[in-house]
RNA sequence: GGUCUGUUCAUCUAAGGGUUAGGAUUCAAGAUUUUCAUUCUUGCCAUAGGGGUUCGAAUCCCCUACAGACUACCA
């Protein structure tokens, strides 16, 4: 017999953005897939109708895609096991709720949400809960407790209702999750949970067991918030009698916010100056805006690389992965098992990792956007040559700018402090005599501008230092850039001899 | 409260009974760059606590502490 191809999904709800703990589920199931050889899916899980957000299954889409995470079946793609939204395959989820009635595993339950609340209410105010379980089940509205026929006349009479699960009293339930090893849960502690609502929608348990089982899914990574319903999970599969094709778990930790407690949520983002979703996003009911990573400049590449390296790891040194790399070298077993930190210093360290590895060319083209909102054009092999220049000083593609804005335009002020230090008395007459020196190269290439350049500041006996980094106050504003010469070279003689002369008409000398 | 899960430098992590507990990020210092950044070198910094088991424990067991998740007709 030959082991059944892997299938994975990754099964967000669109409820609003994707946040970067589901890009990383997201993620360690495409590398989990791709390195077996199998598919990755999208299933979109919009069983509550209440809590549909307009525009965010887009939203994971289009998050998915700029990550570089390819989907092989799901509500675009298609496939064999369509429909991959869980509202489309609303008729679908009944009979299985029905099968579970009729085989004694599920009940129907007619008490209401506010009868519920109120036994909540009234169990905390004596210092207790209340929970829908086997202890409690015999004393409610349900169809275990009502004569049959009352029971047939409520259905009949169009009565709300909802379906529970019939947890067996005192069992042990087991698994091995393929993270933290062998689990296990006394059923007495679990409670009835409802798998078929009054909306006629199935809840996620239910959903998300039959979808898997029909979809074929082998493998279900998902977060640790799900632990504890993993045994609920498992008595499902048995119920409808699908133990034997039923999928292996893994439980990935979840990712913690940077400092404080607690898991990583939407609004620490703002909160602590980095962003915690993908692309930006607008809340279409608050108007809220919230930062993406794309639009802070982020490179796609280096996110993924950062986010794989929480909570998993490769078992040696290296910590630069291309998507391919992390394919090959993925797997479950180098999975840790506690929650991580999220680091966003660490993040735009590998943004700039990733930034000078990219081809100047590549990078010019991200940071072109930029320069275009600056009102500047100029030819697009001067960006690439800047680029080049400049990037391995950058964390961010927009830095380019900050790096390398006198390549472009003249400088519009001077550092103060830079000024005070280095123009001093003499300096201007010193300026204008290298002015006018620069007026006798013969041919205007960095190399060649600085022979001859050192052989007249050493005949005119100057100090080195003080007409380097005063040439370099006149040329970029400030003490910073790339090699002088070059700078020289590429904004051209004429343009390096009025910058020149700007400063010493303009800056007055102590 | 109950159930489940976890705990190695500030942070991400390695070491699956035997190493001076390794690497990376951050931070600090030095070198290089006659500037800034990069780069390089060095430094700081950890096995939560207590009991076992063992010749030997970060690693196995127990207890305590702390942390997290879950405890909806949400996923």
């Amino acid at each position: 017999m030959t082991s059944p191809k892997t299938r994975v999904r990754f099964a967000p709800s669109p409820t609003g953005p994707l946040h970067i703990g589901g890009v990383r589920t997201a993620l360690f199931n495409y590398l989990f897939a791709r390195h077996h050889g199998g598919d990755f899916l999208l299933r979109i899980e919009d069983t509550d109708q209440s809590r549909y957000v307009p525009g965010a299954e887009e939203y994971i889409l289009e998050a998915l895609a700029w990550c570089g995470i390819k989907i092989d079946e799901g509500p675009r793609e298609r496939g064999v096991h369509a429909p991959y939204r869980q509202s489309e395959r609303k008729a679908l989820y009944a009979a299985y709720a029905q099968q579970l009635i009729d085989s004694d595993n599920a009940y129907y339950a007619f008490d209401t949400p506010e009868e519920l609340d109120a036994l909540r209410n009234n169990a905390e105010a004596h210092g207790g809960t209340f929970t829908y379980d086997n202890s409690t089940r015999k004393g409610l509205k349900n169809s275990l407790t009502l004569p049959g026929d009352v029971c047939q006349s409520l259905l009949a009479s169009g009565e709300h209702h909802v379906v529970r699960f019939k947890m067996p009293e005192n069992r042990i339930v087991e698994e091995t999750d393929l993270i933290r090893g062998h689990v296990q849960f006394n059923t007495d502690q679990l409670d009835d949970k409802v798998l078929f609502k009054s909306d006629g929608m199935p809840t996620y348990h239910l959903a998300n067991v039959v979808d898997d089982h029909l979809m074929e899914i082998t493998h279900v990574i998902r977060g640790e918030e799900w632990l504890p319903s993993m045994p609920l999970h498992i008595l499902l599969y048995e119920a409808f009698g699908w133990k034997a094709t039923m999928p292996q778990f893994a439980h990935l930790p979840l990712i913690l916010k940077p400092v404080g407690k607690g898991k990583l949520s939407k609004r620490d983002g703002d909160q602590m100056g980095f962003p915690v979703f993908p692309l930006a996003w607008k809340d279409p009911k608050t108007g809220e805006n919230y930062r993406g990573y794309r639009e802070d400049g982020y490179l796609p590449d280096g996110l993924i690389n950062m986010l794989s390296l929480l909570g998993w790891n490769p078992g040696t040194e290296q910590e630069i992965f291309s998507m391919e790399q992390l394919i090959e070298a993925f797997s479950l077993d180098r999975v840790g098992k506690s929650g991580s930190r999220f680091d966003p210093e660490k993040t735009k360290w590998f943004n700039h990792q990733y930034l000078i590895r990219h081809s100047d060319y590549e990078l010019a083209r991200s940071f072109l956007p930029y320069l275009e909102a600056k009102g500047i054009e100029v030819p697009f092999d001067l960006v690439v040559k800047v680029t080049g220049l400049v990037k391995e000083r950058c964390h961010f593609a927009y830095e380019i700018w900050d790096q390398g804005f006198f390549f472009f335009q003249a400088p519009v002020s001077y550092d103060e402090k830079i000024v005070s230090k280095r123009w001093k008395d003499g300096v201007p007459g010193m300026m204008a005599g290298i002015a006018g020196f620069f007026r006798t190269v013969a041919t205007w290439h960095a190399p060649e501008i600085k022979e001859p350049f050192s052989q007249y500041v050493t005949e005119k006996g100057w100090n080195f230092g003080t007409i380097m980094n005063s040439l370099r106050l006149c040329l970029v504003g400030g003490s910073f850039g790339p090699d002088i010469f070059e700078i020289c070279e590429i904004i051209g003689r004429e343009e390096t001899i009025a910058r020149i002369e700007l400063a010493v008409r303009t800056l007055h000398a102590e």
